[in-house]
DNA sequence: TCGTGCTATGCAACTTGTTGCATAGCAAGT
DNA sequence: ACTTGCTATGCAACAAGTTGCATAGCACGA
């Protein structure tokens, strides 16, 4: 499984708690990897035993205080095995097409709603993905001016796999479209 | 979960056995799910049980007997219920974004084969949507010839999620062209 | 002081999905 | 006879992911 190592790839780029995570992953990772925090609790322990990684007591103020991860040697051997091995292309599971399918066999209008919805929140991740990126790559700055910017390579691959993220919502909200315009065919009455 | 329901929807559009239902999800429902054949016979039981699919023995020349399940009340029903229920936008998992982000702290070049590998699955997977496509939606008859072609809702809905796997697929032969040429900037030497 | 809400960590039970193996019929080639 | 390969079904063990719950510090407002 990679979820131990898309969280070596987050400790890598900058160390952090399991909560800190967690947040990551929901809120910007999201466009290529999810996990919920228990997941990512369960897992970085078993990391920290299998020595993949430190843990720190980071006391804090006005907060509880927390552990703060970082990447140790054996975790950074691990990665770099990981990266030499080829994987298998993913496999794909969309509810949503099964239902677009099984629409036959029920009332297609129904589901128009419940894809509008969708495409709603295509479109708001779209957004954001956007905000994103014109704050951390294509800003004036463009990061150059923060002193403690990451190197070229990594953020040129952060802005590449965040395109990536892009180019998947705008394809997402023009086949959405593109149903719709398929069920309306089917539209009351039918 | 939503295999179930894949394959109430399979079964509704063609009754099959456990097998036959494993090469379809193999072959060609591959756009929008995968299962195993070992998932779905265990399910398939389940859902006998559950009185969602009925079986009939058929008895077969040239090759073993199989077991033939088609969709009984209980399990339209059950279908029907869940089309009408919301779910949540699919939540993404990308091994190989994670690879990308995680050859910042590794070797970029040493990436490229995988992502060309890759791109390659995809223009495979393209060519073969495509072939299904002319042969079933587009080509000269586009099946209202054959005598048993399903209703027009149905291949309408079939068609339209196919459309989705193309548009999937084009999308991401895109955007690995761009990781091969952002990775080509770091190229042989560091 | 009581509730609300965010930070922070975690257990337990359950559901899903994967991997490896086993069995068996039947056809075709060596 | 033996092997290979496709059809056809299935068990058992394991790995991964989800859901519900529990705890606790601290801030802020009613």
């Amino acid at each position: 499984m990679a979820l131990e190592h898309a969280i070596l790839v987050s400790l890598l780029e900058k160390p952090g708690s399991g909560y800190e995570l967690a947040r990551r992953f929901d809120r910007f990772i999201g466009y290529f990897w999810t996990a919920t925090h228990q997941q990512i609790y369960r897992v970085l322990k078993r990391m920290e035993n299998d020595g993949w990684v430190e843990a720190r007591d980071v006391p804090q103020q006005r907060r509880p205080d927390k552990k703060e991860y970082s990447v140790a040697d054996l975790g950074r051997a691990a990665l770099s095995s990981w990266l030499h091995d080829p994987i298998e292309p993913e496999s794909v599971r969309h509810d949503l097409a099964v239902k677009i399918r099984g629409a036959a066999f029920d009332d297609p209008a129904a589901l128009i709603r419940e894809v509008e919805r969708h495409r709603q929140a295509h479109r708001d991740r779209l957004a954001h993905y956007l905000a994103g990126e014109e704050r951390d790559f294509t800003g004036a700055a463009a990061g150059a001016a923060v002193p403690e910017a990451p190197p070229d390579a990594e953020r040129e691959l952060q802005h590449v796999v965040l395109r990536g993220g892009i180019a998947y919502e705008r394809m997402m909200i023009g086949w959405l479209d593109d149903v719709l315009a398929t069920l309306a065919r089917f539209g009351p009455g039918h």
